[in-house]
DNA sequence: CGACCCCTTGATTAGCCTCAACAACCGTGG
DNA sequence: CCACGGTTGTTGAGGCTAATCAAGGGGTCG
């Protein structure tokens, strides 16, 4: 248990030792939910964020007219729920997509990781930002490109994402999503959805086993959907000096 | 000049003296443009952000299809051009709607503001999650509802906003966007975007007048868009003591 | 073994886009 | 001040993308 955000700061700055035993203090808990859990309700009043340890999560938006649009697909190293820090309660459901292990810690603790680590909450800052990036590219790509670009947009965005964690062939995968759920990401129906999948398959662009994805031509597959690897060139340069 | 930012915090918190001169600092130089000049373009290199004095702008992102797509509206106080602290570019264009002027500034003038004001830093990190908030809220209204929802969304979304600076008769105002703007926010085509504003108006929830609107029934439009007032119900309780 | 979920495919429908034409408006320059 | 060109708003006709409806197959879990 433990250090999952570490690892994922890391990425970005050397952090020093009481950095870093900062943020191992947010993970102290950790809690398992199974595949499919709501692990949070919209609405529901709450004051707690939680960093992913393992599995894959989402957090989505309940429609007035039955439907449902999500937001953000989550992996280990994520902090989510942080709708519960601006509001009083959670704007998004957390839904788990496979097992996961979520470390929970109270809004309190930020407050003293803005007061004693200038650094990581600036980091922290950043990193909200490009995540802010990444939804502005979706709105683009499903405002204004059609199906089977919003459909390659988002395999091209789980597998920038998987390949941030280490160990991870990102080229090759197992996507424990329904062809609804990702109609759901991409304002799509499970039918369309479908057929785009079949399409990018009959193209060579992905090969398909089962719930098993393998990107053939990552290459083309981003240009031809328009993808941008936003937390590439991540840049910390104006950060204050560590403390 | 100055003072814009300050006063738009201040709704959320009663500031100190030293954080509002820590902010006014921010706004020291003011530069002005020409309605529909772009600001900054889509991948410019810059190390600077703005804070909006006057007028409306827009962020946007160009598609490599040739579209564009308008990702948010800026008002007086809001602070734009963020990207470029989580990368060394632009990631999206500024564009003025009206004449406008802004206060530039560099970010390493935010570092410092993170290690001597973590209570504002802590209030800027929850005003950028409330503004994700509403980006979600824009992907679930293009992905999930028809066309005259995500336009009666936008005109919800300007009424909140107007309401927060003080003198504005947020139920009536001039609106300076083409019908193509509001197409590239919605995710429609500037024709179809003259459909659903004439049918609302049909219908009596809002009056044209030229550039001029009025909701005439903002809750009933409100209820048909569904539109969440993201920025009414801001938390503040958790942030860090100020110095 | 049965029930349920998910994937797949076909047929039809509907919402929005495209193309087109014209009117109204605006800023510009003479 | 007026004439002009370009932009924006408006409306109609037709086409295309994606939704809807429907039916069957495979897999999994109880």
């Amino acid at each position: 248990m433990g250090g999952c955000l570490a690892e994922r700061l890391s990425h970005y700055l050397v952090l020093t030792a009481r950095e870093e035993a900062a943020l191992n203090a947010l993970e102290q808990t950790e809690r398992s939910f199974r595949r499919g859990t709501i692990v949070r309700h919209e609405q529901d009043p709450a004051r707690d964020l939680f960093i992913v340890q393992k599995g894959w999560m989402y957090s989505c938006i309940l429609l007035g007219n039955g439907t449902r649009q999500i937001i953000c697909i989550h992996f280990p190293g994520d902090l989510v729920g942080v709708s519960t820090l601006a509001f009083g309660k959670s704007a998004d459901s957390l839904v788990a997509l496979t097992d996961v292990a979520l470390c929970p810690f109270d809004k309190d603790r930020l407050a003293g990781l803005f007061e004693e680590q200038p650094r990581l909450a600036a980091l922290l800052f950043t990193l909200a930002i490009a995540e802010r990036e990444t939804l502005a590219d979706r709105i683009a790509s499903i405002g204004r490109t059609p199906a089977r670009a919003r459909v390659g947009l988002l395999l091209c965005e789980i597998s920038a994402r998987l390949g941030l964690l280490d160990g991870a062939d990102s080229m090759s995968f197992q996507l424990p999503m329904t062809q609804e759920d990702i109609g759901d990401v991409t304002g799509l129906t499970a039918v369309h959805v479908n057929r785009m999948m079949r399409m990018l398959a009959d193209d060579n662009l992905i090969e398909r086993n089962g719930s098993h994805v393998r990107l053939l031509d990552g290459q083309r597959l981003a240009e031809e959907s328009g993808f941008n690897d936003r937390l590439a060139g991540i840049d910390t340069s104006w950060l204050p000096p560590s403390r």
